[in-house]
DNA sequence: ATGATATGTCAGCATGACTGACCAGTTCGG
DNA sequence: CCGAACTGGTCAGTCATGCTGACATATCAT
């Protein structure tokens, strides 16, 4: 099914190595699966707190990493519906945890920025997945980080990298004042 | 907030460095979220062909792995409860894609084995993931799936490396027959 | 016989996705 | 200047997948 990288295309030595991928893959899938349920386990607990959900969450990290993103670009980076959006923000504005600008050059746009709530909510958020990623980096040995980040990153799909990309662009290019 | 992993404890260096390690962890969290939405993409679209949700490829892939696991192996595993489980289950059943046998010792606990339809479509959800994963593995270096697992691993909380570890205890006792 | 265990089922609830439709304000091109 | 296109907000309804609580049935263990 899956061909192994650089197996050897020599009979039962290819076999065996194509097995042993198998089984290796397949143990990616689980690792997948359960890290990323326990990574977003801690974060989780403290959004049960405010009555806030996952999606809270994103919106948070997002607007925190980018300040001053629109809806526009918001919707882009989560690949959601505006209408899914529209709740998870709304909550967020009325709770004091985000402010809407209207863009200066473009009053259709708003710009997203945390408030003071916000920033701190959205560290609270962090604290127990940076402790997550540190001592799993410290368990996998921090000289493999780029290797790691490689791995992740070529699982995103083009479109992803893209979007990524457009963004640090934007960033780079303020534009709005 | 968090300590760099080796951060030295001097000064300002100290704070460059923890700086630094502070934008890394806020890649990593990205990058997990992007990278977990687009490993499940590639199931997810043939699941829908055949009205299944995520939530069936779960167990299709556990009792794959661990053919004869009972329903509350499966619970443990997956951390839902036994009616979310069932729902799926039943369907999975229904369609002719799991099978259950009871256990002679216990005739108490049924045993769950994919029949021949469901292997192949457990395989057929496998595939663009194996395939991700081959082409990420290619990205970061072969010789650094050791760390990468390492990585992984360490990101799951204690229960779950656990559970994972009584079911290969399991799977070397097979103590059924 | 009795209590514990494994499984199944009913009924209802919440979250967070989705679709489709529509409105208001703003910008831009001809 | 006007109409088309764009940005954002909203209403109404659906679906998948988690949850709780209650209860039934078969089986096992003491």
């Amino acid at each position: 099914m899956a061909k192994a990288p650089s197996a050897a295309e020599n009979g039962s030595a290819e076999k065996n190595a194509a097995a042993k991928w198998a089984v290796r893959y397949s143990n990616m899938q689980e690792l997948l699966f359960f890290a990323y349920r326990d990574f977003t386990a801690g974060p989780d607990a403290i959004l049960s707190d405010y009555g806030f959900g996952r999606a809270h969450h994103r919106v948070l990290h997002f607007v925190h990493r980018w300040p001053g993103l629109t809806v526009a670009d918001l919707l882009e980076i989560l690949g959601i519906t505006k209408q899914s959006l529209a709740r998870v923000l709304k909550q967020l504005i009325d709770a004091g945890h985000i402010e809407q600008k209207t863009n200066v050059r473009d009053r259709r746009q708003r710009e997203l920025y945390l408030t003071k709530e916000g920033e701190s909510l959205a560290a609270a958020l962090s604290a127990p997945q940076w402790r997550l990623i540190e001592e799993a980096l410290q368990a996998a040995g921090t000289e493999h980080y780029d290797a790691i980040v490689a791995f992740l990153r070529r699982m995103i799909d083009e479109d992803g990298r893209l979007a990524i990309g457009a963004l640090e662009e934007h960033r780079r290019r303020p534009e709005g004042d």
